[in-house]
DNA sequence: TACATAATTGAAAGCGCTTTGGATGCCACT
DNA sequence: AGTGGCATCCAAAGCGCTTTCAATTATGTA
């Protein structure tokens, strides 16, 4: 069924059946509920693909998605995935998602957008420096970066959290504890949050003359694995740490793992900090040793990229083009003061 | 930059460039060259929705992710994504994603089918007598469901695991170490895969004329938090189970975190036999005490599955129109003889 | 040389929708 | 009666591509 069929069968032409669906104030109301009716009575719905080609919009957000054979896949992607959609889901967009190899990533970006399947795009996983930036610029699509990108100017839209901020801050609050051995265990080091988490720590360190060792310094996919074997080098150094930092709650549950099989106590012996995404799947107060975490839903990150995208394809108002969230810095058990030795 | 464009720059005929670019026999050598060289210089891409519109294909896979505020995301469904990414990326497809609140996606199905977006539809989180099957059976587009649907006749096209052999054969396993006292803990009752498995364990036991009680049973979500929750009721039970079977290692890990809690040793006092569909999260055998398992890869399925429908659509050749894949036991430390009391 | 045949190319229709630029009829008002 | 305004409606063009059908040129054959 389509609008030709549906006109034909109401005695109308496409044009004010088309209207009628559009909401245009042209058509009598009789016709428009006559032409409602219709569409209940066949289920006509229209070709997505004939709106888009004829309005150049059609409802829908591009992304793209890194995987390939052995490619890991992120649970803070499927997590970030559910809030967009979350939002998506009540103004009837869609996601367009194109599967891309980790080293293609700007070239199926630039493939998306001009594929003309999409609205605006969503971008993710920043690194320093990223190339995606100037590609984006130069498309005139809209478009939200998540993070952003350290070392380019921040001159495009984005939606970050303080990462340096809440790592000062967790430094700070361990070196309040007394602690003066660190360790960061931290996400792949070409990304962006894993450079400012860095600075936030080895800034807070600094203003009390400390500094992060080379060896007290991980950089690896976040998993739980990754997190063990972290923590496993960490405890075997000379002069062990006695806080630790953590990009995420997927590392912490590794690195717990391993600090149990050492005989060590966590909140004791050891104090730990991570990050939390707020992943359903990993709340940090239900570990056996509650986690002290900086928190930031990436869920809500999700909505809010949604929400922007979506506001500026339908034109509706004017959204601020940069956000930088403050991170929530929670207290619970995995932190003590520096045991006495 | 569209074809128009490219043709008169050209000095051809869209007819002739767009021969050139789909690999027709009828032109000539030089030419497709001279075309392929323009496209490469304008870094020209066909407008999808036009090509869509012109085919009838366009290369994409539709489906439907489950979203709501509230709504948990699944761990599950990323790592089922991420196999349907690895294949279609190999192929140039992408996919269409609808967000749809989980009580609406029958209708959410159908919408996704006739917008006219996408070539196939992919179907996951079957149920019961799924409704889902009858509208996808009336559609003329291709299908696979992912899972089966109990009690509806097996007549659709399918990828889904053994689920009933599997926690047959692990309810056996622990049968021969000579537990007596199971208890399963399962996905959401609705779900198909969650009443096979409870079948399989159900018709282990009763050979041996045990049976599983009402109490020994729970229903949920598949995060840790309710395998703790579950496993806490469990173990207060005057009758405590030795012998726990478990769909998920989500849910594992929270049930063994009630273990610890409870001081009871895993492996020695209490047994576990968890399904693993091999998350890259949560590795059965990088538990503390490494994890008995029934095996099967998410993510291979998705990989599978993809084929299927990619193929079905590039009419690659016919392909099974149903498969059973077995999983695999795999034996490891969480598993011991019943406890002597 | 003449003609059939193959190799290339192009004009134009069509995919299903939106939208521009009229039509048409009706009423009020001078 | 004549004019303008308003409420409705429609024909047709156009979005960017594919594909049918036809035209043109090159090649081979008798």
């Amino acid at each position: 069924m389509n609008l030709k069929q549906l006109s034909e069968l109401l005695g109308l032409s496409q044009t004010t059946v088309s209207r009628a669906l559009n909401g245009y104030p042209e058509v009598n109301e009789t016709t428009r509920e006559r032409v409602l009716q219709a569409v209940k009575e066949t289920g006509y719905r229209p070709n997505k693909a004939a709106q888009r080609l004829a309005t150049g919009k059609a409802g829908s957000i591009g992304l793209v998605m890194p995987t390939a054979p052995g490619h890991q896949s992120d649970v803070h992607f499927g997590e970030f995935l559910a809030g967009l959609g979350e939002e998506a889901v009540r103004h009837d967009f869609h996601f367009v998602i194109m599967p891309a190899d980790p080293d293609d990533e700007v070239a199926a970006l630039r493939r998306l957008a001009i594929s003309g399947n999409v609205d605006a795009l969503f971008v993710a996983y920043m690194r320093g420096h990223d190339p995606r930036l100037a590609m984006l610029k130069s498309l005139s699509m809209p478009y939200v970066v998540h993070g952003r990108s350290f070392g380019s100017e921040p001159d495009y839209p984005y939606l970050d959290i303080d990462n340096e901020g809440a790592f000062y801050d967790a430094t700070r609050l361990l070196l309040q504890l007394g602690h003066t051995r660190f360790a960061l265990m931290n996400g792949p080091m070409h990304l962006d949050f894993a450079i400012r988490r860095k600075n936030g720590v080895i800034s807070a360190l600094a203003e009390r003359g400390l500094t992060l060792e080379e060896g007290c310094m991980s950089h690896a996919l976040m998993t739980d694995e990754q997190g063990l074997l972290a923590m496993e080098h960490f405890l075997q150094l000379p002069e062990r740490p006695t806080a630790i930092l953590c990009s995420s709650t997927v590392l912490a549950l590794g690195a717990i793992r391993a600090v149990n099989q050492a005989g060590l106590r966590l909140g004791e012996d050891i104090s730990l900090i991570a990050h939390d995404d707020v992943l359903p799947l990993l709340k940090p107060e239900s570990f056996s040793v509650p986690l002290t975490t900086t928190r930031s839903s990436l869920r809500a990150a999700g909505v809010r990229i949604a929400q922007r995208l979506i506001g500026t394809v339908k034109q509706a108002g004017p959204f601020p083009d940069q956000e930088l969230w403050k991170t929530e810095l929670i207290v619970r058990a995995s932190t003590g003061p520096v045991p006495q030795t």
